[in-house]
DNA sequence: TCCAGGACTTGTTCCTATAGCG
DNA sequence: CGCTATAGGAACAAGTCCTGGA
């Protein structure tokens, strides 16, 4: 029986739990310095480094075949802070373009492969011993039960890659230490022992947080967590939240759409773009748009944060009338591009707060995030602007599995219809991915393979109407049974091309899409394990172990019947 | 009221284990 | 049974939103 604590009382408010055991964290492995044969080459001559110098060098050294490399930003970072190196060594090293790594990098590049060679006993010993190291350092005790940790194990020391057009990429990530290291625990627990000859920065008992460590990281200074796995109650509970807030705004959503249309002709221009921002939000599930520090990260903007520069007005484009186009970087620098035929007073209140003002400038220059989530708090306890992201995600999929799962369908019809459903869902978020390197060639393969199949039908039909002739000609026993043997092959071969045949269609409706993202932190899983339920599809056709694991609360509450 | 820091969720990328193939 | 494409999972970056202190 597992345990069901979502049956279980909520402690008192901002308590996360009353009792929390764990060994801390597993710190980076030490830096093992380059054979001697290994040379690195400045301005053509070996130069010997100091080994925390060398440790640098060698993140850039294995770095070497990847794009960051060639990118001047990450280029020169990376120099100003390897040159934080011996005074004598900084003497020589000045330029970047006089440094020769490639001994270094094919060195890396020979123990990668090594390691990819392991014979399978080595590789069984290395599992094993990664799964002690597990055992011993990847659960913890809160509350009466041992809950998986997510992450464990410190951020090893390497250079930032940052996303996007990052400022700070290339930047040295400092081995962090168990002095830059808070615990936390509670008092009644065994303390975690730091490793030998090293102390805690601190060790607290914090019972109003979910942390069990963290440390400061030196790119931004912003603070790192050990946390809980998906599958803790701690995370599962927060999950369950989330999804019952999103279904809360199913009963007000109605009337806050009445009530931001209305807005729309507001005379306060902070209610008129505080309206037409939402309009974005509930329309097309924008992000809410933070500031951000300019010149700490790269230039990415949601909704709030949009500039003139990143929408186009066309009163009139194919036949549509007023479609905004969008074009901006959003989250991870993913481009959000997309025309969208809007009402009209949205596209007039979008002219006027264009209106003298450069590409640069903020579109809702009366509006911030919090100004919006104050205003959503009014219309509904609990609602910020992701919440319509949550809520129009799971809602579509709903709609969409119900508009097209087909009772007739064979079971992989079936699945078909779901991942279509999830794929309107990651449209709508503009969960995108680029197409697999070997999509091309992995679908004419599929391609090839359903052409196989079609042409062993069709042989085997023949055969089945030759044996069907012989048997009139002659009713032997064995006869028959050839006849009845080519019947069953050709339904098995007929059965296994449609399967061939979806999985093409699957596949080529994915080539651009990212389902993951949208399953894990958008769908409602109780309409999943529902739909799973009354159309007699297996759970595991839809989520991978981990999935099954992270919503096991709905697995276990959720009925045929269950309506987002 | 404003802001910075803090806590927690969301998102992509990269590596690896494994399923499915011939 | 070995090979390879792919799914799964770890890692970690980048968001959202809240709080507490000036």
């Amino acid at each position: 029986m597992r345990w069901r604590w979502w049956e279980e009382e909520k402690y008192e408010d901002g308590i996360k739990w009353k009792f929390l055991e764990h060994k801390g964290p597993v710190f980076a492995p030490p830096y093992i310095p380059l054979p001697k044969d290994i040379k690195f080459y400045y301005d053509g001559k070996t130069l010997s480094l100091s080994p925390q110098t060398e440790e640098v060098a060698s993140f850039f050294a294995k770095m070497l075949d990847h794009e960051y490399t060639t990118k001047d930003i990450f280029r020169n970072n990376f120099f100003i802070d390897w040159r934080k190196m011996t005074l004598e060594e900084r003497m020589v090293i000045t330029d970047l373009a006089k440094c020769d790594f490639t001994e270094m990098f094919t060195y890396y590049k020979g123990k990668m492969e090594e390691k990819k060679n392991r014979t399978k006993e080595e590789k069984l010993k290395l599992k094993e011993e990664n799964e002690k190291l597990v055992q011993e350092f990847g659960f913890c005790i809160m509350d009466h039960h041992r809950e998986k940790i997510g992450n464990f194990k410190i951020e090893p020391p390497d250079l930032f890659r940052g996303r996007g057009d990052h400022p700070k990429q290339g930047m040295l990530k400092k081995r962090i230490l168990p002095e830059d290291v808070i615990i936390n625990c509670s008092k009644d627990s065994k303390i975690p022992e730091p490793p030998s000859g090293h102390k805690w920065k601190e060790v607290r008992h914090d019972n109003t947080v979910t942390w069990l460590a963290s440390w400061t990281e030196n790119i931004k200074g912003s603070v790192k967590y050990i946390m809980l796995g998906a599958n803790s109650k701690l995370k599962g509970e927060k999950d369950w939240e989330k999804y019952e807030i999103a279904r809360k705004l199913k009963n007000h959503v109605e009337k806050i759409r009445r009530t931001y249309r209305e807005n729309f002709k507001s005379k306060e221009m902070k209610v008129r773009q505080r309206a037409v921002a939402l309009y974005f939000i509930d329309k097309l599930a924008l992000r809410a748009g933070n500031e951000k520090e300019e010149g700490e990260t790269a230039d990415t903007v949601g909704c709030c944060s949009l500039r003139v520069e990143h929408i186009k007005l066309y009163p009139e484009l194919d036949g549509q009338k007023y479609v905004v186009e969008f074009d901006f970087l959003g989250k991870d620098s993913i481009r959000y591009y997309n025309k969208v035929p809007v009402e009209k007073k949205v596209f007039k209140n979008l002219q006027l707060f264009m209106e003298n003002k450069q590409e640069g400038d903020d579109l809702f220059d009366r509006l911030n995030t919090p100004l919006l989530n104050k205003h959503l708090q009014l219309l509904m306890e609990g609602l910020t602007a992701k919440v319509f992201r949550t809520y129009n995600a799971s809602i579509t999929l709903q709609q969409q599995l119900a508009e097209l799962t087909d009772s007739d369908d064979s079971i992989p019809g079936r699945i078909l219809s779901y991942n279509r459903a999830n794929r309107a869902v990651a449209v709508l978020c503009n969960h995108q991915r680029a197409p697999p390197k070997t999509f091309e060639q992995s679908m004419s393969n599929l391609k090839a393979k359903i052409d196989a199949r079609k042409e062993q039908i069709s042989l085997t039909k023949k055969e089945l109407k030759e044996a069907k002739k012989e048997v009139k000609e002659n009713e032997s026993e064995k006869l028959k049974k050839v006849v009845e043997s080519k019947k069953k092959a050709i339904l098995r071969a007929e059965e296994q091309l449609m399967k061939l045949e979806v999985q093409a269609t699957d596949r080529e409706e994915n080539k651009q899409i990212a389902l993951g993202t949208s399953k894990i932190n958008y769908l409602d899983p109780r309409i999943s394990v529902a739909w799973c339920k009354k159309w007699n599809v297996g759970l595991e056709k839809i989520y991978n172990k981990t999935q099954r694991d992270k919503f096991a609360w709905a697995v276990d509450m959720t009925d045929t019947d269950f309506v987002f």
